[in-house]
DNA sequence: CTTGCACATGCAACCAGTTGCAGCTACTAT
DNA sequence: ATAGTAGCTGCAACTGGTTGCATGTGCAAG
């Protein structure tokens, strides 16, 4: 089955129509392969199709969100971040020193997940985090510089 | 030392300027004992205050999250929530299902900070999460439905 | 294929939050 | 105590994003 089978499926299951621009606006998500910007699916959009209005992805990349299809998430940029959400699930470690983000397996929060159903009962689901701190090479900087 | 005093140090040590505006901005945010949003905290100092502009509000809020004096994050309502950050780090664990929020002592997540420096020699700050999933009391009905 | 309807879209008005700037104030150094 | 300066504040203009509404469209039922 393609992507756009796929994607058209999940919205279907989710009791949401299928139309022309959400399966554009969604396929630019589905197909950046990175965290994408609102105002970037806006021009990607709109270079192609001028006449979808930019409310129309906003209140998209809302609910999909709302459906699990895609990952909203403040990089530190302060500009929420898109990313579509595939099977394999990931998160980020984000160096608040040299702005550097890296990828990190999900994991390492499997024994959070874990801890949490067993202890409280509680099913999380944890979705696309950014973590924030000190990366290595940072680090070994300030320790030189004391 | 008093509340005002650590709070007029911190902005200091910080190279800020302690102006009687932040002090009433960071005086609100502090003793509200919970989550405020930006509004609730407009609301409450132009009621004493009213020459106080939002614009200062925000800025301060902001400036304030990044010195670390606070901490803003998405309870689900899409409203940014801030809470002055004590000695006392805590998380929340929020059902999807229901809405209820609850705390989740910091100690859960010593784990993840622990194999995140071990393994990959990264000092994660995990300052403030907002952990989504479902509750117990929900997890209970779901299964007698079905 | 046709009909009916619930829901999605485009448009325009709207609003919360941001930004640029001129004046002011907390702090520092005499 | 005084003067100088860096940076904070209030104001007003602006802008990204949201909302209400009339029209259009996907889709299910017949
Ligand atoms: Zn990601
Ligand atoms: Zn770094
Ligand atoms: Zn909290
Ligand atoms: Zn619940």
């Amino acid at each position: 089955m393609s992507c756009e089978n796929e994607t058209a499926v999940a919205l279907r299951d989710a009791g949401q129509k299928v139309t022309p621009q959400r399966m554009a606006i969604l396929s630019a998500v589905r197909h950046a392969g990175e965290h994408v910007t609102a105002t970037r699916v806006i021009e990607q959009i709109q270079a192609a199709q001028p006449y979808v209005d930019p409310s129309t992805i906003y209140r998209t990349l809302s609910s999909a969100r709302e459906l699990g299809l895609v990952s909203e998430t403040d990089m530190g940029t302060r500009d929420a971040e898109f990313e579509w959400i595939g099977k394999d699930r990931h998160h980020h470690l984000i160096c608040k020193s040299c702005g550097t983000a890296m990828s990190l397996d999900n994991r390492y929060l499997d024994g959070l997940a874990t801890q949490l159903i067993e202890e409280l009962d509680f099913e999380a689901d944890l979705g696309h985090f950014a973590i924030f701190g000190t990366c290595a090479k940072c680090r070994t900087q300030n320790r030189e510089e004391n």
